[in-house]
Order: structure tokens, then C-alpha cells, then sequence
DNA sequence: TAACTTATTGTATATATTACACTAAGTCCT
DNA sequence: AGGACTTAGTGTAATATATACAATAAGTTA
């Protein structure tokens, strides 16, 4: 942002799904999309679509995402995976995308490609602005229709994180730093939409040496404090192993 | 191909890596890279890159990438999968990528994006040839340097199959119909680099229930036949089950 | 101090993993 | 016909993991 529109490149943007976590649910971060005013259009003024932008001439894919992530939250170090590429010729080409584009004088012909990447965010606690615009956390299963293919873009991200969910530890980047085991539990209750047993799940996760706990307990619940952990990716790394779980 | 050139988006391309198994090694389909001859540049004559094209005006990246596979190896149902775009500012900016570029008249200052697929085939035996372009397999630890990015498309499609390999049952993709467990155990040994306890691994597959003996042996060869497999996807589809493994 | 809420723990059974070496069934050669 | 050669095919014991299942512990609140 900031830089004159001479260095867009029209042809390729960056879409990002960006994923929340509040105790309860998974989230996505939404913008609002709204006709100028100087064009009055009549059968829409406003709705939402995922954060995106074209990329710069100068930045890679992944600069651009991470320019995207960072203009809406603020956040530097965030976990961002690209995940798939969408260019289907029609994909602008609803009437509302249509009016859209026309009414920030882009060109409504062009075919753009937009790189999807999915991102990890801890908490809410981050400033929602993008520069002047409306920006919102939306339950995942209460997305409305999106502008443009977003809604396709959205569905596919969820599979993709589920994926990489199912084999790697990347659970931990939707928790704070400190979390208890139930907390981490229900993260993947609501992510997979199942349950786990309680005990089983502590069970396996004691044999991870990299979810390590700390010398300190909740505080200000009205109930047990529960032990807090933490993940180490550190430890991750240097004990994981190769494994193969094509099986049934 | 055989459409005319103005169909052509100049913009956005996808690159197959076309991995191939001949019961010995992984190879990858190269085609080489010729100058035009009424240009003749003085510093190379001709190299090798992955297969890919520029996508056509109405065409989806995947009818893309299914018409490229398509034009060499004359195959239709193939495993195609997505696995990254590229996009870097400097992707074809190299010398030898320049001049080629202006040999045939493209904008060498164009920033393009190649959606990059990896496709699996069974066998050797597709007729290699793509408009008259030469074609060859060559063994993924024998890959030259290649023209544009391709090296690293290449390193980053290995990086994907062996992902998916891991959770799914596509190593299949990459041997005949009717197959041994010798040689089931030999694809994954190959490609991960690694050796399985032969008694161990068919313990295990013994479990797959999609993996299915037949009522038939190998034959023709100088020792004892061993029973010929196949593989369901189908009965895989019915009985898997969504299944943790990020553990240590 | 009783009611409430969430945290924490164990055991028995079934299944999966690992390490390890010999016999079986063909062909080839003389 | 017999022996050499080559790859196929198999079992067992020890350890680790998965699954099903319910009672006690440690706080807070009234």
C-alpha cells in the first residue's frame, strides 16, 4: 500500500485466508467491498469479500501476502501458506464483480490470477484497519456469498489447512502462546468438527516432546486452573520423523 | 495446440513436472529447448525444460495442464495435481531465457505466472512427442540445469509428491495395473530413499483392503512368479478414515 | 461448607510396529 | 536329472499405540 498504482501488476493478485481462533470458533477475516460513491450502481452498495490485493512489480507471491496480512492486522510474523492457484476464465465475472471492477476503472475483461494463501492468526487481538476500510471476523460457517470466487477460495483453504492439520503441527498457531490442553483439544474438536476423548487425547499428546509444560497455571477462572503449555517447533523439528499413514 | 496464436494468454502458463516409473527410477519428462534457426544466438543451441504452455483464452488451468500432458504423451486419465504457482519478478530473466524468449517474439520483460501440476504415469510406453520437439525421460537425480525456474519446480514438485505420498495411496499411479508387492515396496523405497523390512511393509499392506491379489501370477521371469496386485480406489474411498499423525 | 465447574488421571483390550532369517518355487546351466 | 541361482513368501516375540470407559482433585461462588 502506499505505492502508486504504475507499479501494480494488474495481471496477479495475492488472496489471503486469514484464520482466527477466539476459544469458540474459527474464523475468517472479511472486508468490505463498496462501489465509489462517485457511481451510483443500483443493485449493490456494498458486501464482502476475503483480503487481497494485486502484487507489486518488484514482490514475490509471498511478499505480496505477507504485505496484504500485515496492512489488515498488523502482524509480522505470521504462519502463511500458499495453498492453490485460481484462474478460471469466468472467475470476475459476475454482474455485482463486474460493476466492481468497472466502477474502479479496472478492466473487467482481464483474466486475473490470484494466488491463494491461507494464514494463522493467535487471537482477535489484533487492530482491524485496512486503510479506512471495514474489516470483520466472520464464523467460518456463517460466510456469507462473497464477492468475486471467494467463496470457493474460502472452501478450498479450509481443506487445505484440514489437510495440513491432519499431519502437522500447525494447530498451535491458531492458540496464544501459553494454552491449556483443552484448549488445544477444542481446536481440533471444532476444526474437524468431531470429539475426542479426553483422556486419549492427553495420552497422545504427552508422547509429543514438543508441547511442553510450564511452571505456571490459568489464572482467573472460576474453576481449576489448568496447567498452561507451550509448542516448541524447535523441539518439533529435531524429533519428528517421516511417516507413512496411507492405511484404511 | 494446433489453435491459433491470439487465443494464447501471454500472461499466465502452468509447467507439468510429468513424473514417470520404469521399475528401476523416478524420471521426469524433459523437452528440449530449441532456438529458432533464423536467430542464431552464439551461447547455447538448445537445453532442456519441464513441459508447459501458455493457458488458452477460455481454458482452466487444469484443461491446461491435461492438454499439455496431453500433446506428449498422447495420455488422457492421468494423476494431475496443483501443487504451487510461481511467480517471482525474476523468473525468466536469466540470459538464456531472454534470448529465447525474443527468438520467438515474446515480450521478455512480461512477468508471467506458471501454475505448476506434478502428473504420475504408469509406464514408459507413451509415445514421446510433443509437435515435433524432442522428448526425453530423464532420472530426477540426472535433471541438468534446466531452462527459466525449472530446477526449482522441479525440486518443489518432489517435495510435493512425497508429501502426498505420504497420506495417499498414489504411489500407485506409478506402476502398472497388475502389480507385485516387490515392486509396490520398491516405488516407495525409490522415491523416499529409504528400505523396508519386506515382511514388515507386507504385514502392512496385507491391511490395505484396497490393495487386491489376483488370480494371477507374474510371468516370463527366470525365478519364482510372484503374485500380481491391484489397486481400488474405490474400496480406499469407502473404507479410509480421516486420521491424525503429527507426532513427534 | 455445600454446590458448582473444569482439570486431571488409569486400566484393560485390541491393534500396530519393529527386529529378525529361513523355506518355497521357479529358471538356467551342465 | 541335479545343482546353482534368483526372487517370493512367511512367523514370532517384544514394544508401542489406540480405544473405550468414570472417578477424584482443585479451584470458585453463594
Amino acid at each position: 500500500m502506499g505505492k502508486s498504482t504504475a507499479e501494480i501488476n494488474p495481471y496477479i493478485s495475492v488472496d489471503c485466508v486469514v484464520f482466527g481462533y477466539d476459544a469458540e470458533k474459527l474464523n475468517v477475516l472479511l472486508v468490505e467491498r463498496t462501489l465509489s460513491e462517485e457511481l451510483p450502481y443500483s443493485d449493490f452498495t456494498s458486501d464482502w469479500t476475503l483480503t487481497g490485493n494485486h502484487v507489486l512489480a518488484d514482490e514475490t507471491l509471498e511478499e505480496a501476502a505477507t504485505r496484504v496480512v500485515f496492512d489488515i492486522t498488523g502482524i509480522t510474523d505470521i504462519y502463511l501458506e500458499q495453498f492453490k492457484a485460481f484462474a478460471d476464465p469466468d472467475r470476475l465475472l459476475k454482474p455485482k464483480d463486474q460493476q466492481w471492477l468497472k466502477s474502479i476503472n479496472r478492466d473487467p475483461e482481464l483474466r486475473v490470477v490470484s494466488v491463494g494463501f491461507f494464514a494463522l492468526v493467535a487471537t482477535q487481538n489484533v487492530s482491524l484497519q485496512w486503510m479506512g476500510r471495514t474489516v470483520k471476523w466472520t464464523p467460518v460457517h456463517e460466510v456469507p456469498e462473497l464477492g468475486f470466487d471467494h467463496n470457493d477460495i474460502l472452501q478450498q483453504a479450509l481443506l487445505a489447512l484440514r489437510e495440513k492439520m491432519k499431519h502437522e503441527p500447525i494447530g498451535f498457531e491458531l492458540l496464544p502462546e501459553k494454552f491449556t490442553l483443552t484448549q488445544l483439544q477444542t481446536v481440533y474438536e471444532r476444526i474437524f468438527n468431531t470429539a475426542f476423548d479426553k483422556r486419549n487425547f492427553r495420552k497422545k499428546v504427552s508422547r509429543m516432546k514438543y508441547v511442553i509444560p510450564l511452571n505456571e497455571k490459568q489464572q482467573g477462572v472460576p474453576h481449576k486452573p489448568a496447567q498452561l503449555y507451550m509448542f516448541s517447533r524447535e523441539v518439533y523439528e529435531k524429533t519428528k520423523r517421516e511417516q507413512f499413514d496411507f492405511i484404511i
